[in-house]
DNA sequence: TTGATTTCCATGAATTCCCATGTCATCCAT
DNA sequence: ATGGATGACATGGGAATTCATGGAAATCAA
């Protein structure tokens, strides 16, 4: 498997929606972009979501075809098949990384998860999420540290890893 | 396979019938016309299929070269082969799209799905679909959120990609 | 010759492209 | 080690181009 996302970043979004995209997931998603070769810059996808979602999924070239080509595999006109391509077709987008390291965010990807002048980036393995910074520490910090409290003081979160993957 | 439409788009449509395929589209229908080449503009297939359908469905010409394949290697005479020559033979139509990236929708589509002065476009995959706007809420956008209601609040459609493909 | 269809031209807004600056971290030669 | 020279990176501004859309003129059809 290609080089996985790592780490999370800050960075400044301007008033034409210009987001520069960290360098360390610029090597992943280049390397992710069949297309891609030196010189170049690569593309990938932003998977938005319906008005529920507020947050914007960024996938690999090559990760983005493999929920395709199983997509594609599905029962045709199957309720869930219909699900997934109006969420992975429809509610999505390609972008190209510009010669400067950016992309831009349309203004309504911008409003749809309410991003003004800054935005939130966190890897999540083959792909990784923007948010607006507010919303990430009011919706999603909280609840993995809820979920975290659940457990004593010294708990290894390793010992997840043994136990069955249908828990 | 050429690039695949993404996202969803609403455009003007003005009384001669006159919509602008959003500009993202007309790349993937360059790229799926094989008579297609740089200064020139591209075609594609309108499937309009019979009065219950609701929608046009669009086709590169690459994409409907290969459904006219597939259906030239069923059985002649038979009742499907049949039934599949007039939806995608007779139920469409070849199109051009003008200098200006726009198309002429006939009074004729227009009033098959009720479109008057807006049109709807949603990716869907290698194709892609054309609706009045208040259609796609009625009919489909408020059915998938209906579905998407039997599932928790932070639930992840890509789980559905792990199930038994029939299902 | 009248309505319909196709061309051609026009324009404001949005998007892309190109160039510029400031900040680090690295590398190098003195 | 120390003051640059170098280069990658994040960010900003303005020019150039593309897009979506509207209207008029020209061409057709019957």
């Amino acid at each position: 498997m290609a080089r996985r996302f790592r780490g999370e970043f800050h960075q400044k979004v301007d008033g034409k929606g210009r987001v520069s995209i960290p360098a360390q997931f610029r090597r992943v998603l280049e390397a992710g972009d069949p297309g891609w070769s030196d010189g170049k810059t690569p593309e990938f996808v932003i998977v938005y979501g319906d008005h529920r979602r507020k947050y914007l999924e960024c996938y690999t070239i090559q990760a983005i075809d493999e929920v395709d080509d199983q997509i594609a595999d599905m029962q045709r006109g199957s309720v869930e098949r219909k699900m997934l391509e109006t969420l992975f077709s429809g509610q999505s987008t390609q972008i190209g990384v510009d010669d400067t390291g950016r992309i831009v965010l349309t203004k309504k990807l911008r409003e749809k998860i309410g991003i003004e002048d800054e935005a939130f980036f966190i890897a999540k393995g083959d792909t990784f999420q923007m948010w607006k910074p507010e919303t990430y520490e009011a919706e999603e910090l909280s609840k993995t540290e809820a979920w975290l409290e659940e457990f004593p003081e010294d708990f290894d979160p390793l010992t997840l890893l043994d136990q069955k993957r249908d828990g």
